[in-house]
DNA sequence: CGGCCCCTGTTGTATATACAAGTTGGTATA
DNA sequence: TATACCAACTTGTATATACAACAGGGGCCG
């Protein structure tokens, strides 16, 4: 394998490449075997640490399947659509050029409610805090954010400014995610929801429910609307 | 550092979860300089190169950001959020103990018109694919797929028979996916995807615009429609 | 014919060693 | 005061070696 110092890739990187396109290529269908890390070993002329790294990383990355002592197959595609990570509405916002600000509706402390208290791991009863914010996209509302989150998890909520900082960024800083969990699905909103957005009757949302933990600790449970006109949820990546 | 048999973790998972575990503790808030490798390396008795292992796939999973020379940061949280891969609704479908059926509407060849061939990488008047289908669990419509295809990428498309394969799982061995898009919203769907899928007058859906490249050439650009009511995209991941 | 054992080949993990490439800070000189 | 150079420390990559753990196939024995 070329090791020449022409602004190559590492050698790692070009046994991935090589092995992908070769997949791509249509020679290795799913389930096929590749060859062994020994294989590879003499057929590349590199060494089989560096062979292991790239099967390894390309099985981090979906396109291998690893059984220790049977060998490495080529994997089917995966059938799963998830939202990866966690959005700061205010970043993206401002990732378009535009003005990001707040109108806040209320934030304060409450007492949990069964549903409340089920999805923090809380007592019905307890205390919790609830937020309800607009989140205005050069003046215009783009999101309603309907936020629980649990008081052991972030004590100084309620001490914010949550027209300096959004409320995920304050989470994100008080307890980091460990674990999320999404939901997307299409709704109407109720009349009152319509109006907080400026939307005409008739118009639909898109409903994101995301939940996270930190460190097992449920941190919060937020319920944010868009306006399906002008809101879409998307991203791009690569293989 | 631990080694005993007790089905103890490997050692570079142990030092993962301790550097993760002092992130979320609080000890180390993002920006903070990390222990260099060999700092580790002293402090937890294990090998460079095992501590290497460790910071790299923490780097990969998001936790830590390096620099050669510098040093190990923690990272701030990432502000983003992303439709991860590809589903395949038949074995959603299947996952839910539930019957999925389709309903072909059309499985056609047609000339790309200006969108169409944007998209797809064509041009203008060039033959493409067009297939319309109805996907049904249990009897009940849930998606509307709505995908153009590019003969380039999948000459054999309509040969297929999409009542026994789905469209997506043909495809992903056509052209095994290497980058793909997606943006999903909330839409009001007309009178006739009204119809398609059995919803009342008012209600919703979830659409997902979702295209696919296979080694740079496109592959297919689809246009799938949700019942609001009876769908919904979710996942969850950890740190 | 079936089951068990052994051998071979495979992947998984760990370590040591070496060198490359980059950053940073301090010192010396102009 | 600015610039250049050097040393030390950092991360990045590569290889060799060793051993653990697993899978699979073949042969032998009951």
């Amino acid at each position: 394998m070329s090791t020449s110092p022409a602004a190559e890739p590492p050698l790692y990187q070009q046994v991935k490449d090589y092995i992908v396109g070769r997949i791509v290529a249509g020679d290795w269908p799913e389930e096929t075997k590749v060859p062994s890390e020994n294989e590879l070993t003499r057929e590349l002329k590199v060494s089989r640490m560096t062979v292991h790294r790239a099967l390894r990383e390309l099985t981090a990355e979906g396109w291998l399947e690893r059984v220790q002592g049977a060998g490495t197959f080529v994997a089917p595609p995966k059938p799963q659509s998830e939202i990866l990570a966690v959005r700061n509405i205010a970043e993206e916002i401002a990732a378009r050029g535009h003005a990001h600000s707040t109108e806040i509706l209320y934030v304060r402390r409450e007492r949990a409610r069964a549903l409340e208290a089920q999805l923090l791991g809380l007592e019905r009863g307890d205390p919790l805090f609830h937020s309800l914010i607009v989140h205005r996209e050069n003046g215009v509302p783009v999101q309603l954010e309907d936020r629980y989150v649990n008081p052991q998890a972030a004590p100084d909520y309620l001490e914010q400014d949550f027209t300096a900082i959004t409320p995920h960024s304050y989470l994100m800083q008080a307890a980091p995610i460990s674990e999320a969990e999404h939901v997307v699905t299409a709704v109407m909103p109720s009349a009152e929801e319509r109006k907080l957005l400026g939307m005409k009757a008739g118009e639909p949302c898109l409903e994101l429910r995301r939940q996270t933990w930190s460190g097992g600790l449920p941190v919060t449970s937020a319920r944010l609307l868009h306006p399906g006109e002008r809101y879409r949820l998307g991203g791009r990546f690569a293989g």
